[in-house]
RNA sequence: GGGCCCGUGGUCUAGCGGUUAUGACACCUCGCUUACACCGAGUUGAUCGUGGGUUCGAUUCCCACCGGGCCCA
């Protein structure tokens, strides 16, 4: 089966060539070349692109503030989120359309982990190891590298950011509004200081919250140690743990096993020797257990996992500390303290086998909690930290919520799910360098506090408090007076070392792009922020926090508008990853066709690796795939060879209308409707502005698919398969009135689709009419609207379709005169012209 | 193990209680016609995952199951 033509053959047209009117859109046709041409203009000059696309808060217009996503640098842009910021970029625009004063900003998060881990790997030292201000200084440089590869392809997509006010996550003037806030909750007593046991990455040294958390399969060894009871029984206890056997604080079973009933309020001796603490512990009953789990009996550690913590509060137990911050076993293990966790597991098991007190050891495939970045297993540990309280505040943020709309609706489901599960406050410290540092210090041994001044970014672990600093009693935290006012009996001043967790900062990103701190006027009109909008992947994270945060401080909704985008997946449906092989990257993509060069992706399926292949594909593609292929909202599956199928071809059915009805004259006055317009005139323009209502309708309620998909039906179905084909001859004869139906409806359209296709539309518009479609403000005034007309449009579709069928069955061609076809009744104001059109005699 | 989402011609997709079930791509047939062969016209092709229920009526609402995905334990 050929798909495609051995070579195509070239058609050599006797007509009279000659004394047609030439077309002013030079290019044949629309081409990779040529999108990037106009790109590298449209970026060129600072000036005009400021002018075009930069925010005024004084131009007296609505304004409408996009918190767009600040993406964290890493190498290679997901090609899935590429497209979900075409998105985005296509609500700024057609917000700008409809007359907003839009400001979509453009910022980069650079605070975190990500960037510490890539100067350890290249320069294949630990962090800690470093002088601080000097590892500080690599992670700059090294994330300002990525940065750059992101600021060129966030413009080879076409976003239209203000990309002169960047703004940088890790920058004085955004880590100040972080750590005011800070400030501002913290006397508030929405942030506080308390020893919990924390979720511990001990490899990097720092605790992490939930939400950071993933869960990895590992074959791990479960244990069945021997215990015995004070009275000598031997009871097995199943345990993938065993060297947390020294911070066992009660054994328990499940209170309906009646095997154990005889147990219950004995004592069961630890099988290993320990330091300092009993050795033996109380047998109990909790309906957690799982009785068909191993023996049915369960040995609690403190801070084995999370459900042990829940078992240690709800017994009022106290917890023993088995770990401590470098990873390594504490005193309390005896001959094995000081030996790192994996270490000790290994000799507690040589040890319970020397002593026979090990039954069976199996090998099994078990989930393992560890850190999302480091992906190391993480330990529950006992620490100080700081943290927002968050449980109290669930109802009144779903109140909030509320009053957001969600786009689609169905997705605010994510953010109500997670809500669900919050059942502890969220510890913000890190113990980590490159991130916004937690702007305290505290002095007279700790017992009071120095909270930096607001509107201040400072570095408390390399700086004094400045004069204006207040000294608050850490405990109560009443405000005792200025730092320089106290300074002179103040004792011990120490700045704190430790960090915020990232998500600290990203969560003021709606307040930060608003002009909160930097600028309250414009903050007071714009706030709640237009719009966030996001993919569902961190809607427990960003969305989340962000909203904690907006509630917590101003006691509002953070936005008026989320719009939460699905995930892009591999042609399969699966997330693309590394580990799989089934990534596509963005660029190549975006360059795809450019100088002539195809593209090719080796991708892997679930049964065999695939060779897809496309010869050009571009921003402007790419851009009006993800805008019509589907509804926002769910996942969407990426396949390069189907968007140049199915999409390229409506670039190049729309190009050529524009460059058909740039061969004639431009009419003197577009925007007046001439008078004795001829009935088909009058028909298509009634058919365009119900099109146009349709996309006008679709840009207001950020239903992109609907505003695209009515653009495209319109503009390479109707307009140049039944108006054109009965208006060619009237616009070769120079008519005028035809000319300016043809006109008005590219000026317009262009204008229309000019958020999806930026490029594209901006071309065509600015070589017709000497004006850029994406300069438009104002969506653009509806034409005359007859529904007689409209009534009229199936019957002329289904005339015209009879009629080509007709000729087709009796061999004729399309253009060959044809007797003895009927106009319908219905039709006559279109007789002479249908008669003309098909050559009826 | 729990939660959520999805399942519509070969492929992708619209649909939100009554439609001859939308559109695109692919397939097939025909066509060199003064915008476009990277084209045009015309066909073929879907018991809307399966099984129950609610309803006068279900692709649409409910339940169960099967399959896919995501998130969480």
């Amino acid at each position: 089966m050929p798909r495609r033509r051995a070579g195509p053959v070239r058609i050599t047209h006797s007509g009279p060539v000659s004394n047609m009117p030439s077309p002013r859109l030079n290019d044949k046709r629309w081409s990779i070349d040529l999108e990037k041409r106009i790109q590298e203009e449209h970026y060129a000059d600072e000036e005009v692109y400021s002018k075009r696309y930069g925010f005024n808060p004084d131009s007296g217009k609505e304004i409408f503030v996009i918190d767009t996503p600040p993406p964290y640098p890493s190498g290679t842009w997901h090609i899935g989120a590429v497209a979900q910021y075409s998105m985005i970029d296509v609500i700024a625009r057609s917000q700008r359309l409809l007359g907003k004063e839009v400001k979509f900003p453009w910022g980069v998060d650079r605070n975190g982990i990500n960037v510490e881990f890539t100067v350890e790997k290249n320069t294949k030292r630990k962090m800690k190891t470093y002088d601080r201000a000097e590892f500080l200084k690599l992670c700059e440089e090294t994330i300002e590298e990525f940065t750059q590869s992101m600021r060129n392809t966030a413009r080879r997509v076409g976003l239209s950011m203000d990309f002169a006010n960047e703004y940088l996550t890790d920058a004085p003037n955004y880590r100040m509004v972080t750590q005011t806030i800070f400030t501002e909750l913290f006397k508030r007593g929405a942030i506080v200081e308390d020893l919990r046991p924390n979720i511990y990455d001990p490899v990097e040294g720092t605790t992490i919250a939930d939400a950071e958390v993933e869960r990895l399969q590992r074959r791990t060894k479960l244990v069945d140690v021997k215990w015995r009871t004070e009275d000598g029984e031997e009871l097995i206890i199943s345990t993938t743990r065993p060297e947390l056997i020294c911070a066992c604080g009660i054994v328990v079973v499940h209170p309906d096993d009646e095997r154990y009933q005889h147990l219950i309020g004995k004592k069961a001796m630890l099988p290993i020797p320990v330091e300092g603490r009993e050795i033996s512990v109380e047998i109990a009953t909790h309906p957690s257990v799982k009785s068909e789990f191993g023996s049915g009996i369960l040995m609690v550690c403190s801070f084995g996992d999370q459900n042990d913590v829940a078992v240690f509060r709800e017994l009022g137990l106290t917890p023993f500390q088995a770990i401590d911050l470098d990873g390594c076993m504490t005193d309390i293990a005896g001959p094995f303290a000081s030996m790192k966790v994996s270490e000790a597991r290994k000799a507690v098991i040589e040890y319970l086998e020397s002593e026979d007190k090990i039954y069976q050891i199996v090998e099994k495939e078990q989930e393992v909690p560890v850190s999302e970045r480091g992906k190391n297993p993480v330990e529950i540990i006992l620490l100080k930290e700081w943290y927002v309280r968050q449980t109290h505040m669930q109802d009144r943020i779903s109140e909030l919520s509320d009053e957001i709309e969600f786009h689609p609706p169905r997705n605010k489901q994510f953010l109500l799910d997670w809500m669900e599960n919050i059942s502890i406050d969220w510890p913000i410290s890190r113990r980590r360098w490159y991130h916004t540092e937690i702007p305290i210090w505290y002095a007279d041994n700790g017992s009071k506090i120095i909270c930096a001044p607001s509107g201040m970014y400072v570095q408390p672990w390399c700086q004094s408090p400045p004069d204006n600093s207040e000294v608050l009693d850490r405990e109560t935290r009443e405000v005792l007076g200025t730092y320089s006012e106290l300074k002179k009996d103040l004792n011990d001043i120490v700045g704190e070392e430790k960090v915020f967790d990232t998500w600290m900062d990203s969560s003021n990103s709606n307040l930060f792009v608003s002009g909160y701190l930097n600028d309250m006027d414009t903050f007071e009109k714009a706030f709640p922020t237009a719009i966030r909008p996001q993919g569902k992947e961190i809607v427990r994270t960003w969305l989340y926090y962000t909203l904690l945060k907006s509630a917590l401080l101003l006691d509002k909704p953070g936005f008026k508008h989320v719009w939460i985008d699905g995930l892009g997946m591999d042609p399969w449906g699966r997330k693309m990853s590394k580990s799989l092989g089934n990534g596509i990257d963005a660029d190549s993509v975006l360059e795809c066709g450019a100088g002539g060069r195809t593209g090719s992706w080796r991708v892997k399926g679930p049964d065999k690796s695939v060779q897809l292949k496309a010869n050009k594909i571009g921003s402007e593609c790419f851009r009006l795939w993800k805008a019509c292929d589907a509804q926002v909202g769910d996942d969407f599956q990426i396949n390069p060879e189907e968007i140049e199928a199915k999409y390229f071809g409506v670039l190049t059915k729309l190009f050529n209308v524009a460059r058909f009805a740039s061969q004639f004259e431009n009419p003197e006055h577009l925007d007046t409707v001439p008078a004795d317009l001829s009935v088909e005139d009058r028909w298509i323009l009634a058919e365009f502005a119900s099109t146009m209502e349709k996309v006008e309708k679709g840009w207001a309620e950020l239903d992109i698919y609907t505003a695209t998909q009515a653009l495209k039906t319109f503009g390479t179905g109707v307009l140049p398969s039944h108006w054109l084909e009965m208006s060619k001859s009237r616009l070769y004869d120079d008519d005028i009135n035809a000319a300016w139906t043809i006109h008005r409806i590219v000026r317009d359209l262009m204008a229309a689709l000019s958020p999806v296709c930026p490029f594209f539309t901006h071309h065509i518009s600015n070589t017709l009419y000497g004006e850029s479609a994406v300069d438009v403000r104002e969506f653009p005034v509806r034409t005359p609207n007859d529904d007689e007309l409209r009534a009229l449009t199936n019957a002329i579709e289904e005339f015209n379709g009879a009629t080509w069928r007709t000729k087709k069955e009796s061999g004729l061609s399309l253009n060959a005169p044809i007797s003895g076809i009927e106009i319908p009744d219905e039709l006559s104001e279109f007789k002479s012209i249908l008669t003309q059109m098909h050559k009826l005699e």
